[in-house]
DNA sequence: TTTCTCACA
DNA sequence: TGTGAGGA
């Protein structure tokens, strides 16, 4: 087949095409004497791959990495390679819309100050626009060490054995999974879900579970643990998930990632997820009394949750370690 | 018709 | 990430 009958079928340019194979997504494409290309239908297969992961804007350059050694034999290794770019690229859209939304609540804002102000509100457009980079500039910072994948392997082990890092973890997991008191049927998600352990005694309560982690090495075998469980490629400033989806949301030892201004972006987020009636429980190491500051990330916690209408039942599961429970107290009417 | 290169957004 | 022009 040639060039342009290929293109009308596919619908696409013929110049797509040779751009592609120009930029190494189409190796190996035969040509006539006369230099013409002649696609076969391996080719055709593979553009017609290509077309598809474009149209999930997945970038050339990903696309070519997802190909590479994608040949005729489709392995095992190939499919679970397709699987983690696109639940990279799943991660990458959550942040992107974001994003956008935020850039259309900007616009909203300055069009508002607009409004009602005599003056020309410069000043306060100013202002708006340097909390929106502060927003972007947190978001983006998490996307550049995602590289968690190693701890992976040794993951179960560890929190059993590392009683610094996670003391009394099966305690303060069965403590956080009874205190947000999951009813059958109920939606529920994981932060920072690991190897699955806290979604894991959700769902053996009857909650429907979902999870996001960081790392795709935990979630393989967070998928292999729990099959049950919906897991995500994410991270708590991005949660790639829509609107109040969940009844409930759980978190251990997790939030000690978070540095202190991130808490508040992640909380939004949070309740961004959650149905207006929906609760929060979560469990990490508290810090000790000398260096707990009116800024230690509990109390950040626990005042943003107050501001936001939310009752709070604070507990300890084991020493050294927190829980706290967020119910709201009425509604929230926005978000 | 098709290919290739240069330039452009 | 493509596209348009123009010569071969």
């Amino acid at each position: 087949m040639k060039i342009n009958e290929l293109a009308r079928k596919l619908g696409i340019s013929a110049r797509t095409i040779r751009f592609y194979e120009q930029n190494g997504l189409l190796p190996g494409v035969e040509r006539e004497d006369n230099r013409y290309r002649v696609f076969s239908d391996e080719d055709v297969w593979r553009l017609q791959t290509i077309i598809a992961l474009r149209e999930a804007g997945m970038t050339v350059k990903d696309i070519r990495e997802v190909l590479e050694s994608e040949s005729a034999q489709h392995t095992v290794t190939d499919r679970e390679r397709l699987r983690y770019y696109l639940e990279l690229q799943q991660a990458l859209l959550a942040g992107q819309w974001l994003e956008m939304r935020r850039m259309a609540e900007t616009t909203s804002q300055m069009l508002e100050l607009l409004q009602k102000e005599q003056e020309l509100p410069l000043q306060e457009f100013f202002e708006l626009a340097q909390q929106a980079r502060q927003l972007r500039e947190l978001r983006q910072h998490w996307r550049d060490h995602w590289n968690f994948d190693q701890r992976a392997s040794e993951h179960d082990q560890q929190v059993h054995t590392d009683r610094a890092a996670y003391p009394g973890y099966n305690e303060v997991l069965t403590h956080t999974a009874t205190s947000v008191r999951a009813a059958q049927g109920e939606r529920g998600l994981d932060l920072g879900t690991g190897t699955g352990n806290l979604a894991g005694k959700l769902l053996a309560q009857g909650a429907h579970m979902a999870g996001i982690d960081q790392s795709r090495e935990m979630l393989k075998q967070c998928r292999s643990k729990f099959p049950a469980l919906d897991v995500r490629v994410g991270n708590l400033l991005s949660i790639p998930y829509d609107d109040r989806s969940f009844d409930f949301v759980v978190s251990s030892f997790a939030f000690r990632y978070l540095a202190e201004p991130e808490l508040p972006l992640a909380l939004t987020e949070i309740r961004r997820v959650l149905k207006p009636h929906g609760r929060i429980c979560i469990s990490d190491i508290m810090p000790d009394e000398a260096s707990a500051s009116v800024s230690s990330p509990i109390i950040v916690l626990q005042n943003w949750l107050e501001q936001h209408d939310y009752m709070l039942q604070r507990t300890s599961p084991y020493a050294g370690v927190f829980t706290l429970l967020a119910v709201p107290i009425r509604p929230s009417s926005s978000r």
